[in-house]
DNA sequence: TATTATTGTATCATATTGATACAATAAAAT
DNA sequence: ATTTTATTGTATCAATATGATACAATAATA
């Protein structure tokens, strides 16, 4: 589990003041033992990246995650912690597996991070509870998105997803089931479409799904594959101002 | 929601109590606010079914479900679900969505279901609060399970895929989901494996796999194809008492 | 013994995929 | 101004996979 993106807006202020009624305030906010996680995936132009987050005074590495408001849908949390942490509105969000055995509960990890931010958690306090959570993943255009770092001044930085930092809890093991689930279900034109700026070159659009697959593929069989597919419009060559013939942009349909 | 697993055991106990405590102990027992609900499939050697419940003093069908227990991997309260429906424990079981909309909350509806057992329940019962349902799906071997009815009384049942009685509250679409992520999942050794006896026909798996995508296969095809792909091992011929020639019997590999 | 529907296999044509060759070309090097 | 370079777009051949059809084998029945 990570700091909840509420803490943005009302953490500091409770930070304040005793931590009892803050707790048991935030507790009759939020569903109890619910929690997300989101994977968010970028493209950079060569590799695939995702979002993590640092506590500063922890050295703990975690995925974005939050808690579902009582009267919430659960999609519309995620949606609220990416828009949070992306600036990002429309974002491609696909549910991937809920992590619900007993042994993620570990409260002694969340009483150190609650400490490094000056909190004297009771051993009552909410977020020490059991939690299940629900794990989405998510693709955006690496370019349009600056990450932020919330109001407990953590970093959030893109990290290539094979040179991630150790994270914290069982985070690793969710990377993984986030990368196994877009493998699964990549499906060409969402991919491409979420990954990509709105127009792109046939090599972009190959290191994608090289980076996403994790293997290289044969260009001209790639190439004939997708003008095969109908996915795609041409439009006219850049002039990219490197050496060599020309690429064509493209961009997908609809 | 369903009622849960658990008042096969206790239900009935609690129901001479009065509700209160009985709420209260109840309430400690199981994560609040989770829930999950199994959607049930089994292949009758020509079509594909799925177990539903129905509660009896109120014509409300729904799938089977439950709560997870405080110190209960989640997994695990699932196979718990199963077994004490079907019987059996070593069940093929994935996970297909969770369901977190805040409309999916109609305390009437449980209302109506614990009146019709004899209860009063307060407004502040704990099964009338918002959940939030963890769906799963199961494959089972049809002719190995006799489905059985909770102490409640209820019936328990399988019904086509494409007969089934009107489900209550989001069952309905929980269905629909469970069977898009089947047919999107279909791997034909798991698929086959689970919901066919050990041996069996190329014509009983032909059916399996026409009942799943929903639609016929080219028979000379399918048969090529499966006994290419190394999956199968076939034994003796049957004589079945039909008239015609008899089929081999085949099963897969491990 | 002939009939019947089912089963197993073969064989076409057509699509898809893998591997390779090669011409076109934008800018840098000469 | 011409040559060189690596990249890009396309074509083509072989190998493989798929769709459609034909047909022989056969277990029990008529």
């Amino acid at each position: 589990m990570t700091l909840p993106f509420f803490y943005t807006y009302t953490f500091f202020i409770m930070a304040k003041q005793k931590d009892s009624p803050a707790n048991n305030n935030e507790r009759k906010n939020f569903l109890p033992h619910i929690a997300f996680d989101s994977v968010i995936f970028g493209f950079s132009g060569e590799k695939l990246k995702i979002l993590v987050m640092e506590y500063h005074n922890t050295r703990l590495f975690a995925l974005p995650g939050g808690f579902v408001g009582v009267t919430e849908n659960l999609n519309d949390a995620v949606r609220r912690g990416l828009k949070e942490r992306t600036g990002l509105s429309n974002i491609y969000l696909q549910q991937c597996y809920v992590f619900g055995d007993v042994k993620r509960h570990r409260p002694a990890v969340m009483h150190t991070i609650l400490q490094a931010n000056g909190h004297q958690p009771g051993d009552d306090h909410w977020m020490l509870d059991r939690f299940i959570s629900v794990v989405y993943y998510a693709l955006i255009n690496y370019t349009k998105v600056t990450p932020r770092p919330d109001a407990l001044s953590d970093s959030c930085e893109w990290y290539d997803v094979d040179a991630l930092p150790k994270l914290m809890l069982d985070h690793g093991t969710i990377v993984k089931k986030a990368l196994d689930t877009l493998r699964k279900n990549l499906d060409e034109q969402i991919v491409g479409m979420n990954l990509l700026p709105k127009q792109f070159t046939m090599k972009e659009l190959q290191q994608v799904y090289e980076a996403i697959r994790g293997e290289k593929l044969q260009r001209t069989n790639f190439q004939r594959k997708m003008l095969a597919s109908g996915l795609l419009i041409r439009h006219k060559k850049i002039f990219s101002g490197k050496a060599h013939k020309a690429p064509y942009l493209y961009q997908f349909v609809q």
